[in-house]
RNA sequence: CGGAGCGUAGCUCAGCUUGGUAGAGCGCCAGCUUUGGGAGCUGGAUGCCGCAGGUUCAAAUCCUGUCGCUCCGACCA
């Protein structure tokens, strides 16, 4: 391509909404142009690159077994309501465009594809011969998101791999998902991510088990926990740990209320009582959906909300307001306890809450913390279960190890779905003995143009980005400098016309511009290889690496030669 | 949805407090000079000052409404 011809002029400046360094390159780069919040153009460059990673993905999706087609994004409200999500999607979590259509009939525009694809396979399905399938597509995904950010990074139309595993049994599902699992590695290998696999949360989406790809990146949105001894890792939302536990009195104290005046937070009231922070007790009064719930974890501790969602299975869960908590419990925010509680409040605990002797916690009464609690004495055993978020620095729940974090950019998602959509959708297949059983179902998403911006904002300087060869929209950027120099202009076209006919893809830069404007626009674009040609190259090339600070003069043969074997090539 | 900020030239932004001829840098066009890391000089073009209403002799500036974009939070296959 030559780039006197080519859409997408370099900005010299960022705009002042670019929010991360992706962002900011790609549109300097002139590679995407915002339309309105969260909604861009891919311009050519870009495309090129969207492109090539759909490219790998599809192979990858072919390799391990699934089937290319396209869906509709344009979805109709009947099948959203079989499943029950048109309202969590609409009216509850306001993710899903939806609208009316000119004879008055409700429609959305597809964020995900569950229940079309479902509906296709029930169709084609009706024994266990029929079994297993799955099938993919690409395509434009649109999700009103709250608050898009970050460029392509979570936009409100997006590209995006998903796929579908519909299989007999929970057997067939684990041989599917562990397909799928292997591609995604596969995928993020070729392209070339420091990355990691890590146990999720399945969300909205609902199943028995799903895993998050993770790109690495101080910028992601995501932190995830990994064992510095295993290969136990997690996003920070599921993530379980391993607490230190400490050694009991034996001897149950006389509870009692103390006054702490003004104390609120575990930190100060452990030193104002002279009692370690693990002796302490948080107590969180939440509304979940319609009901109250306290939910307890140990003063040196955090809830995490997402398990108690999990736990309680509400559709909303948010910490009550100051006035409830104050008719709740009879006292200003901060001196909740579970005693003495509305009978009709649940109380759930973490279970480093129990096996404590003589513990503290609210008094549930303005200024007043009670000491020497215990259960079964005073106040009668919650519900335990895992309710804490863990940190950076907790043990591993599965060895010996200590957590690590990091942050991390989601591009991948995979989940085990079991039959939730196949059972309401009727999505059913008979089996030997003649008996209709629901499909087992997996889902496997790929954000495509999310990909493109996590590579970039793990390949950039402080110049612009390095395309990794594999997913550069071109591989070989050529600079013609002195183009009022006719030979040059012969040699330059020349070496453009051989290197496309050796099967390189070449951006030209043919615009009669400044050496330095050329070499900057390089640098911000950052295609892999550079080659220059000048007065000064004589019968030789320039030839340097975007990587590598300089270049070296090489012959046209071996200029070849390094080309094909860096884009791998024959 | 709660809180906040910003809409002025293609881009980054000044001007608004205290109403009175719409500005700068970069970019763009022309010419001359220059020519390997965004060059210099000269000349030139470019604006429904987001939109609508109001106050006023007079509004980019003050008031009201509205739309758009953004930030923080809640939310998030």
């Amino acid at each position: 391509m030559r780039q006197s011809r080519h859409i997408g002029k370099t900005l010299r400046e960022a705009p002042k909404d670019a929010q991360s360094a992706a962002h900011a390159l790609m549109v300097r780069g002139g590679y995407i142009q915002q339309l309105s919040a969260g909604v861009y153009s891919y311009l050519p460059l870009l495309l090129r690159t969207l492109n090539k990673i759909s490219q790998i993905v599809r192979e990858e999706m072919v390799a391990a077994g699934s089937e290319e087609m396209l869906m509709p994004a344009l979805q109709s409200r009947e099948l959203w309501e079989e499943t029950g999500r048109w309202e969590r999607y609409t009216a509850i979590d306001g993710i899903m465009f939806a609208f009316k259509d000119r004879r008055g009939a409700m429609v959305c525009l597809g964020p995900t594809h569950e229940e079309v694809v479902t509906d296709i396979l029930r169709r084609d399905l009706k024994s266990y011969k029929d079994l297993p399938k799955s099938v993919f597509q690409i395509q434009t995904k649109f999700r009103d998101e709250i608050r898009p950010r970050f460029g392509l990074m979570r936009a409100r139309e997006f590209i995006m791999k998903d796929a579908y595993s519909f299989d007999v049994d929970e057997a067939g599902l684990e041989v599917a998902y562990e397909a799928m699992r292997k591609a995604y590695h596969r995928i993020c290998e070729r392209i070339g991510f420091q990355y990691r696999a890590v146990a999720a949360d399945s969300g909205a989406i609902g199943g028995s088990g799903s895993q998050e790809f993770m790109v690495l990146a101080d910028t992601g949105e995501d932190t995830i926990l990994f064992c510095d001894a295993c290969d136990c890792a997690a996003n920070q939302e599921k993530a379980s740990s391993r607490l230190e536990e400490f050694e009991q009195e034996t001897e149950l104290k006389p509870m009692e209320a103390v006054l702490g005046k003004g104390l609120i937070g575990t930190g100060p009231l452990s030193e104002f009582l002279k009692i370690p922070l693990w002796k302490t007790t948080k107590t969180l009064i939440f509304e979940a959906d319609d009901k109250v719930v306290a939910v307890m974890v140990r003063g040196d501790c955090d809830v995490n909300e997402i398990k108690v969602v999990n736990r309680l299975g509400c559709k909303s869960l948010r910490l009550a307001s100051p006035g409830r908590i104050k008719t709740l419990t009879g006292a200003e925010v901060g001196y909740a306890g579970p005693i003495g509680l509305p009978a009709d409040v649940l109380v759930l605990a973490d279970h480093y809450v129990n096996g404590r002797v003589n513990f503290e916690c609210g008094a549930n009464q303005t200024d007043h913390h009670n000491v020497n609690v215990n259960f079964g004495r005073d106040l009668p055993l919650p519900e335990f279960g895992d309710f804490r978020m863990a940190r950076e620095g907790d043990g591993c729940p599965q060895c010996q190890g200590k957590l690590q974090s990091a942050r991390g950019i989601e591009i991948g998602h995979i989940f085990k779905l079991g039959t939730k959509y196949s059972e309401a959708m009727g999505c059913k297949v008979l089996d030997a003995q003649g008996k209709s059983n629901p499909v087992v179902m997996g889902c496997y998403g790929i954000g495509v143009s999310r990909i493109a911006a996590a590579c970039i904002e793990q390949n950039h300087d402080d110049r612009g980005i390095l395309w990794p060869p594999q997913i550069a929209p071109y591989q070989v950027h050529l600079i013609a400098l002195n183009l009022e120099d006719e030979e040059i202009n012969r040699q330059c076209e020349a070496l453009y016309a051989r290197l496309q006919s050796e099967g390189i893809e070449v951006l030209f830069d043919d615009r009669p511009l400044r050496a330095g404007e050329k070499f900057g626009d390089a640098d911000l674009l950052g295609l892999p290889i550079r080659l220059t040609i000048s007065k000064r190259t004589g019968d030789q090339i320039e030839f340097k690496l975007r990587k590598e600070a300089k270049p070296e003069m090489v012959s046209l043969e071996d200029a070849l030669v390094r080309i094909k074997g860096i884009c791998g090539l024959k």
